[in-house]
DNA sequence: CGAGTTGTTGACCCTTGTCAAAGTATGTGG
DNA sequence: CCACATACTTTGACAAGGGTCAACAACTCG
């Protein structure tokens, strides 16, 4: 399937029918709150997969952040072949698993200060992307402050702060380029 | 297993060989940032069941807040019974997804002021506690503002405001007793 | 009763949010 | 290719919420 940039993939407390799988481009799944501010949960890059955040309904919605192809799964179908597939019956757990992981190091960044969630969210997609390239940004600013829980502008003061101090370089303003020594704390700590 | 008052139930990075049930007293999961502040992941009382944050290790340290009371059981041995009992399988993963809500519910909370973050915790906590009467906190105030991404002054002083706005009671600094129209507020939320 | 822990309050400051404006891309139609 | 419109980003001035430091009050437990 296809989707156009910031075209709905699914919405919140809709039937929860499809797994899905980002092919290509990138995805947001968010979360709107009361006083209308947008809780942004979690981005999908090109291999990763989404829609596990899910009982029976979604919990959040998605939307492609720009143009992007998306493999999706019935449900249904996966939960009958897990039942004699042992091991995908393990898989399905585990993504889950990671997904809860996923949320807990995005709260443990909340409670830090704007410089920590910029660097924690750089460091992030840094690990993610093509290795040692700059990392090329596929969302807008406000997309970083909604998951970062800031403000359009703290978030670009921020990148701004840390290019004069000499801890990213912003060839464009959505592209970043990070020290060395950054990406090597990161590592450490997952080998930790 | 009987815990005493702060006592650990398990390790961060430990291997993770238990899933647990508390049957009296209260738990809280918590991780240690790199600058050595705590962050109390959830809060579990009793009924609750918590050891789901967990790949092959725990990502988060347990411990009992107060003498508790808690049931243990061996992963492995739910592992094997999950493969022909396709239901208990369900089960484990529905339990791991409930756990990826609350975590993202937490983060829902992260994002507001301190009062939207303490109410949004006392709702929780009058949710959970028996029916209708005043809620008796098991947790200190630093376990409230470790919770909450607060420092213990600012818990202290949102707790006093609510109680000058009338919006709680204070019989004693454990003790909270909220006006009804807050739960129903509550309750029409999850009824959607 | 006294010592240690836990909770509350006050004064001050810093970080981040708010409001406003200007700068930079990107795209569209003539 | 240029003129214009629209989105996105950056920057500045100021205000406010929450953190920090310090003192004090209330509980607990020996």
């Amino acid at each position: 399937m296809r989707f156009a940039r910031n075209s709905e993939i699914y919405g919140e407390e809709e039937a929860a029918e499809h797994l899905y799988q980002v092919t290509s481009g990138a995805v947001r799944t968010y979360r709107i709150l009361e006083d209308g501010r947008r809780q942004i949960g979690a981005f999908y890059l090109s291999g990763d997969i989404f829609g596990f955040e899910a009982g029976d309904t979604y919990i959040a919605s998605a939307e492609a952040i720009c143009e992007s192809q998306v493999l999706m799964v019935r449900r249904s179908a996966l939960m009958i072949r897990a039942i004699h597939e042992k091991d995908l019956a393990r898989q399905l757990w585990n993504a889950t698993a990671l997904e809860l992981r996923r949320s807990q190091d995005h709260v443990m960044l909340l409670i830090s200060s704007a410089e920590q969630r910029v660097m924690g969210f750089l460091r992030d997609m840094a690990r993610r992307a093509p290795k040692n390239a700059a990392i090329e940004l596929p969302m807008s600013r406000q997309d970083i402050a909604d998951y970062l829980g800031l403000t359009i502008e703290t978030v670009s003061r921020t990148f701004t702060q840390l290019e004069q101090k000499g801890i990213i370089s912003l060839p464009t303003s959505r592209r970043v380029e990070l020290r060395d020594h950054i990406l090597f704390h990161d590592f450490t700590r997952n080998l930790g």
